[in-house]
DNA sequence: ACTTGACCTTGACCCTGCGTCAGGGTTTCA
DNA sequence: TGAAACCCTGACGCAGGGTCAAGGTCAAGT
C-alpha cells in the first residue's frame, strides 16, 4: 500500500496536486490506515496517470471528470477532439513565433524610412506640426499592422504631393481642419474633393482591379475604421464634411469608395 | 482620440483587459475627458499591440512589463528566451498528442493478451487469489508505463513457470509471504534465492548486454522502486529478504543487480 | 525513552489573467 | 424624451494548484 507521496512522485505531480483531486471528485478518496493517512492501491496510480495525462494535454479538470465515467465512444470522440485542440495550440505557437520575431526585428515599433521621408517631406512643405504629428501617429498605426504595405502607401502619399493640385487642396484641407464644425464654408471643400475624386477615378479603379488577389492598396476595415475615428474626433469639420461627401457619392474616408456613379 | 472600446477592439481585446492593463501599469493611464472617460491616442494603440503580442507569446505580464522598459540588447535576449519556450511547447503538444492516442487506443487501460495470459496460468496453477491479485495489480502498473514492453516480460515471467525448480520457489515464496516479519525461516529462503540467482547469473548477464541500446529487460528505477515498494508494504518478511540478499551479494527485488561477485 | 527529521492531516489564504456582476453616470440616436 | 449603448469604480469568481500554519505520526539513531 502506497502512501500519497509515494503514489504523487510515482505520477510526477505534487502532494497538494493528489489531494486537488480527491476534493474535485477526479481520484476517489481511498481509505485511511489507522492514523487517517491515505493508503492507495495500483488502481489509484493507474488513475491519477490518466488523469495527468489528460490535464498535461490541456483539458481542464472537469472535463477529466466527465471523460473518466464516459462511454468508449464518449471517449474517443473527446480524445479527436483534444487532437484537434492540440494541432490547433501547435499552429497557433507556430505564429506567435513569427510575430515576436517581427516584434524583435523593430521594424514595427519605429517609422520605416519610407515614412521619415514622406513625414520630412511634409515639414519641409511647411505644414503645421500638429498637422505632421497627426499623420505621424497614423502611420505608426498602419506601420504596426501592416509593416509590408508601408512602401506601397507611401509610393501613393508622395504621388500626392507631386501633383500641384491636389497639394493644394491638402494645404486647404489642412486649414480647414480648425475651422468650427457648423463652419459654412465646409461644402465648398467637399466639392472640390469630390471633383478631385472623381477625375481620379478611372486610374484608381483600374488600380483596384488589377490588386485582385491580395488587397494591394486597400486597407481593412478595422484599420481604417481606427483611421477614422481619429480623423473624426480630431477634426470638428470632419464628421459634417463626410455626410456632404455621402450625399455627392462617396463614402468613407481612408477607404473611400463610391456608393452612386454619376 | 479614442475611447477604451474603440482602443480594445482595434487591439482584439476586450475593454476589461485594457483596464486590466492600466491597473497592472502595463499600459500609462491616459488623460481623461470632462466626463471622466479615457481618451487614448495612437501610441495607446501600438503600445497595447506590442502587450497582446508578447502576452499571447504567453509571456506573463508581469514579464511584459520589465520587457517594455528593457533596453534592446536585453529585448532581442528575451525574445531569443520566448521563442525557445514556443518551441519547447510546441514539442510538448506533439508528445502529449502520442500520449492521449495511447490512452485512446485503450490498450494501457486494462491489461494485454499475454498478461491475461500469464495471470490465467496462475490460477491454474493454483496460487491464491491474493497472490494473483498482487500480481495483476503490479502489472497494470508496468503496462501502464510501458506497454510495448510487456511481451517481454510475460514471456520472461512465462519462462520462470516452465521450470520447475523456480516454480516450486515461487510457490514457497508465496507461503512466506504470509509468515510474520521475524520468520526464522527467512535466512533459508533467501539462501535458496541467491543459489538461483547465481545459477541464473550468465544466462542473465547475456541478456543484459544483448539489450544494451535500450534497456531491453530493466525497467526504470522510479517503476521499479513503486513495485519494490509494493512488495515491501504486502509481505511481512520482506524487509528482512532484501537484507539477507544484500548480505548474499544482491540488492532490489524488481530490478535485481549483483553487487558483489561471488 | 527521547529526539530529530521526514511524513501525514485539514484549513486557509495567495497567484494570474482576466470575466462578470453591481450600481452608478454619460452620450447618442431616433 | 427615452432607450440603447457607452463609460466609471469596486468587488467577487474561476482554474489549478503553491504555500504557509498548526498540528499528529513514524522510523532512525542515541
Amino acid at each position: 500500500m502506497l502512501t500519497i507521496s509515494q503514489l504523487a512522485s510515482f505520477a510526477g505531480v505534487t502532494v497538494r496536486a493528489v489531494r486537488h483531486y480527491h476534493a474535485k471528485g477526479l481520484l476517489p478518496e481511498p481509505k485511511r490506515d489507522r492514523s487517517g493517512y491515505r493508503r492507495y492501491d495500483a488502481f489509484a496510480a493507474v488513475e491519477l496517470i490518466k488523469i495527468r495525462t489528460l490535464a498535461d494535454a490541456g483539458v481542464p479538470l472537469a472535463r477529466v471528470h466527465e471523460l473518466l465515467a464516459a462511454s468508449e465512444e464518449e471517449f474517443t470522440a473527446a480524445v479527436a477532439d483534444i487532437d484537434r485542440r492540440l494541432r490547433a495550440e501547435i499552429r497557433e505557437r507556430q505564429r506567435h513565433r513569427e510575430r515576436i520575431a517581427r516584434l524583435a526585428a523593430g521594424d514595427s515599433l519605429a517609422l520605416p524610412p519610407e515614412a521619415v521621408a514622406y513625414l520630412d517631406r511634409l515639414r519641409k512643405l511647411e505644414f503645421s506640426d500638429l498637422m505632421v504629428e497627426g499623420e505621424r501617429d497614423a502611420w505608426i498605426l498602419v506601420a504596426a499592422q501592416l509593416p509590408e504595405h508601408m512602401p506601397l502607401y507611401m509610393k501613393a502619399k508622395q504621388q500626392q504631393l507631386d501633383d500641384p493640385a491636389t497639394l493644394q487642396l491638402l494645404r486647404d484641407l489642412v486649414a480647414a481642419a480648425s475651422w468650427e464644425a457648423d463652419d459654412p464654408r465646409v461644402a465648398a471643400v467637399a466639392d472640390r474633393l469630390v471633383a478631385l475624386f472623381e477625375a481620379d477615378a478611372e486610374g484608381w479603379e483600374d488600380h483596384q482591379a488589377e490588386g485582385r488577389g491580395e488587397h494591394q492598396g486597400v486597407m481593412p476595415a478595422e484599420l481604417a475604421q481606427l483611421l477614422d475615428a481619429v480623423f473624426l474626433d480630431l477634426v470638428p469639420i470632419a464628421r459634417r464634411l463626410l455626410d456632404l461627401l455621402e450625399e455627392r457619392g462617396w463614402r468613407g474616408w481612408t477607404n473611400l469608395e463610391r456608393i452612386r456613379p454619376t
